[in-house]
DNA sequence: TTCAACAAGAACTAAAGTAGAACAAAACCA
DNA sequence: TGGTTTTGTTCTACTTTAGTTCTTGTTGAA
């Protein structure tokens, strides 16, 4: 309907004859636009009577009258509305739900046509996450049981003693806790029925590291 | 009567009039439209015209009027609407945070101003649901570790081998398995450093069912 | 296949906005 | 009334923004 610059114009112009009683000289309003020269406000005025929101008597002074205002939504509703989409943006995201980890393929493998797994917004803060699923009780003293759903937070690198997604020979993903023993790594399942196993450095990529963990009882 | 592009595009225009007062620009159209060129919008407002939702001054910029608004949404805008939705739905929840569970003050009493926990919906299906901090490690067996959050679906019976939240004497909560043994009902926690209560059933009111757990990891 | 809708990009044209200045009409004020 | 000030009009020149037109494809449905 209008340019941005015809809007800020008409509503100048509505807004002084209400407070004022008169209307604006063409200085105020070049004034009020940040104009310098008054000859913009010329042909702005010619663009809002062609478009029928003002009249003019030419040649008078101060003889503008505002025909009509573009009925705005009321701004609360434009801010609920806007509330109500940031609400369905910040929920939850959908990361990928690779498969199941135990000792197996890896996981880059199974990466191609997967499932989508929700999660809250919260549990994945800057990064890029995926889902596995765990088969296999080789974490249980660690609270991580067969089928339980974990989240796991793609990384590179890992401190002693975190639980990280390990790629073995670019052939076999596991989640063990990782502890570097000079230029060796030691993968420590969390149950005394399995063993640590000790690999040089150069045979373990970190995957990703354990961010959260999910469990559902039927 | 339109297509969805029109439609959108028809939507669009609207909204922005409305909310900022001036029309959209063919620039601005395109890219809300996610379209590189703005060549097709030329021909999306050319068959609105001819269809009598918009009216245009020719050769003027940002001079478009809304006529009218269809009735009609094209079939794929609804399926589009709908799939919103259940997204939406299916998204997640708040359910009330009653506080820590291990050995102490019944959850009815924590039960007063708590915080919200955000859930995916997938979690709570039929029913009512609380969350609770877990305290300590009877059950570290079970996989449910000091400073987990479980989900409690609200019930008031429950067969043998659920993990319960029971409430002894109407002024201990606690977070346990339960078996029945005749009158009695037996509390087993899952870490062979504690030890079974029994106590007759009368004394003991089940207050939900464990349903799932979350766990984040630092 | 053929048609209509859609998409991309470039080339082109027109309008909007900016500025400065000159001038004419009106408003104002002794 | 006449002169002064204020205000509106018009013109040119230039830059930026916006709209139009064309060509060349793609896609999906009748």
């Amino acid at each position: 309907m209008l340019t941005p610059k015809q809007y800020k114009l008409l509503l100048f112009i509505n807004k002084t004859i209400k407070e004022t009683g008169c209307c604006p000289s063409f200085d105020e309003m070049k004034d009020a636009l940040g104009l310098k020269s008054k000859s913009g406000i010329h042909a702005l005025i010619d663009a809002l009577v062609e478009r029928n929101f003002l009249k003019k008597l030419p040649h008078k002074a101060r003889a503008l009258e505002v025909v009509r205002l573009p009925k705005l939504k009321p701004s609360s509703i434009i801010a609920e509305e806007k509330a109500k989409e940031e609400a369905l943006a910040s929920s939850s995201v959908d990361i990928p739900l690779y498969g199941k980890i135990a000792a197996g393929t890896p996981i880059e493998a199974i990466a191609n046509e997967t499932e989508k797994f929700n999660v809250p917004l919260y549990m994945i803060r800057g990064g890029e996450y995926y889902a596995l699923t765990i088969e296999g009780d080789s974490m249980v003293e660690a609270g991580i049981m067969n089928g339980d759903t974990v989240i796991i937070k793609k990384c590179n690198t890992a401190q002693n003693g975190d639980i990280v997604v390990a790629l073995v020979d670019d052939s076999e993903a596991t989640l063990k806790q990782i502890k570097k023993d000079g230029s060796d790594v030691l993968l420590i399942p969390k149950n005394s029925e399995y063993e640590t196993r000790r690999l040089p450095a150069s045979r373990v990529k970190i995957q990703g590291k354990l961010s959260s963990l999910i469990r559902t009882y039927h």
